[in-house]
DNA sequence: CATGAATGAGTTTTCATTCAT
DNA sequence: TATGAATGAAAACTCATTCAT
């Protein structure tokens, strides 16, 4: 990797964690230069055009560093029930990174970017649909597979299971107690249970 | 009510508006003065610190102007299921208003404040406690009287109602699409219905 | 006295001790209302025409306050020599009540106004010039009384002992230590035997 | 010398006078912009936090500019009285550049900064404690080289000649008139007479 | 007369962005 | 390319003063 690629790859890195953390606003150029180490002139050199385009990468990154591993572990897993474990399990192990990490970064630029940053939300739409077809995609898959019953609403469920972990994570945030996430994430698991084939 | 009773208000009414649109840092003295239709300098001058208690004041008015009526209608059912089915319905009613005013204040702030405004925080945190103890004391009562089964978890359910609420909130601002708090809705009734005692 | 004309001392007294402390663009009308515990607006009334006034007339009152005992004790001295004695007597005795005031609001004065607002450097001026008028008279008179060497420069001593004094005064609030007054009031003390006719 | 340590400098330079004539609250940003050519935002980008920061870097430039050469010129003169009479010689030489800058900056920045500008404040308090030092040091010296009378009290004289100096800066510049600082001196030379081991 | 409310120009400070070197 | 320096607009907040009631 060249100097040039590593660098606006810092940038990247540095960025996202301010963003996730003190929104798009509440971010400065000045913070974001001097995390990275980099002069605020240079960031403009032939990497970002503006701030708005920084923020959209370091979402992107925020994704990838946090849910990367998430997506193929389940991929992993050849059954739709296994799948939907192993994303409470993923959870279970990663929500202190995710809390420490300033929160869940899809959450917090729903929020931050509704009504002002419209390339941002967008963004955060796009992602929150691949989840909706990604969930709803494995639970159909699991019906196919008679994992589950044939009448459960595939993607009634995936956006539960959304809606509850974001809605616990704010809480966990919030609260600072992770036992919200971890309810949340029980919950699932019973819900998981509800639609069993053998249930 | 006296002339600076009114602008005082005012100032509340339409910086609380602006708040939950676009957040602390986005909204500035400028757009809240010109919004309220006075001058920056004159809300300095009707007891308003600085920003951040103009912040806490819009908080507190959100709070009353989107739920006020929600725990006044719970308080009028004399039964805990009553309690909670009104909190659906309430929510089945309200949900698009929420959604036009800027979605719910108490994810918007909780999300906004973190890492940044302690004290709009701890006044997130409060209301997010409030609603805790409010809604598993209806739990409580319901078990007292015999609605609900004796062994349920009165606070787990709380949490998980405020959690599918709030994240569904999210996604229906966010994909521009109200079904996701119905859906979400839907699945507190049920699981009203597994506490039932004749369930 | 009126109920007007006792506001308007009021306004002055109190103003008086905060422009002394915190100089003229350090006190603002804010404060002054608050202090006095009257409403801005009522200052212009018909008090007062705007800041500057208040300024002038404060710088006469803390005058009168601070040092018109000094005056009235000295001419009811017969000797220029019991005079002057009285005058380090009178330091003496109220350095500490001065500093505790804020410093001599002619040395505090002279220094905020030169430069910027004529009118009061012009009343610090003249009193200046009243004190070396008085001072000098005193000595003169010594000299007409044979009390004092005939040679004596009575203008010359005169400025000696502002200098001294309000050298001196700079140096004890700046140092928190009114040692330096004293040793001030010493010195003029002794210059005063040194021009005494029997010395 | 680096164009970014020039325009500091430059800075520095241009402030120090508006801040000696008009006082710390008296001096905006614009000002010391306006004069050093410079934009109000550039200020903050030469490594200065706030105005404070400049007023204190404006006093140290101005201590230097006015007097450096005082202490220097005092250092080259081998006997005490020799040092003390270069003391005398030096401000008969300089005291109408000093009344012409605005008066001396210990002077105007110790009344100015008392009760208000604590950092300012305690440099003034140092500079103070350093110029007794170094003169009461000196007139040591002349008692053990045997120039002065070894009765003499040292500081007590380090600071007469301090007090008289500093209030007649302050009898001159207000009363647009340099004789009082010819007469200080004149006494202060009338002292060294009197503590010489010869007299 | 007195007051509450407002005004508008002013304050210090920060920002995203540009550009000569 | 990279950087240091600059820019100008905008941020939050304060001020002396005015005036309708």
């Amino acid at each position: 990797m060249k100097k040039a690629e590593k660098t606006k790859k810092l940038i990247i890195e540095k960025s996202a964690q301010l963003f996730n953390r003190r929104g798009y606003a509440g971010t400065s150029m000045q913070d974001i230069a001097k995390e990275a180490g980099v002069t605020k002139g240079s960031i403009y050199g032939h990497n970002f055009k503006d701030k708005e385009e920084i923020a959209l990468a370091a979402f992107d990154y925020n994704l990838q560093k946090l849910f990367g591993e998430l997506w193929k572990g389940m991929d992993q897993e050849p059954s739709a029930k296994g799948k939907l474990v192993f994303y409470c399990e993923f959870h279970r192990k990663h929500y202190k990174k995710i809390l420490a990490y300033g929160g869940c970064p899809v959450l917090n630029s729903a929020i931050d970017s509704d009504d002002t940053h419209e390339k941002l939300n967008q963004k955060v739409r796009n992602t929150l649909q691949n989840w909706e077809v990604t969930l709803s995609g494995v639970i159909q898959l699991g019906i196919a597979q008679k994992e589950f019953k044939k009448e459960v609403d595939a993607v009634y469920y995936a956006n539960l299971f959304i809606s509850l972990i974001e809605g616990s994570i704010m809480l966990a945030k919030t609260r600072k107690n992770g036992i919200y996430i971890l309810n949340a994430l029980q919950h699932i698991e019973h819900l998981l249970q509800t639609i069993d084939i053998n249930h």
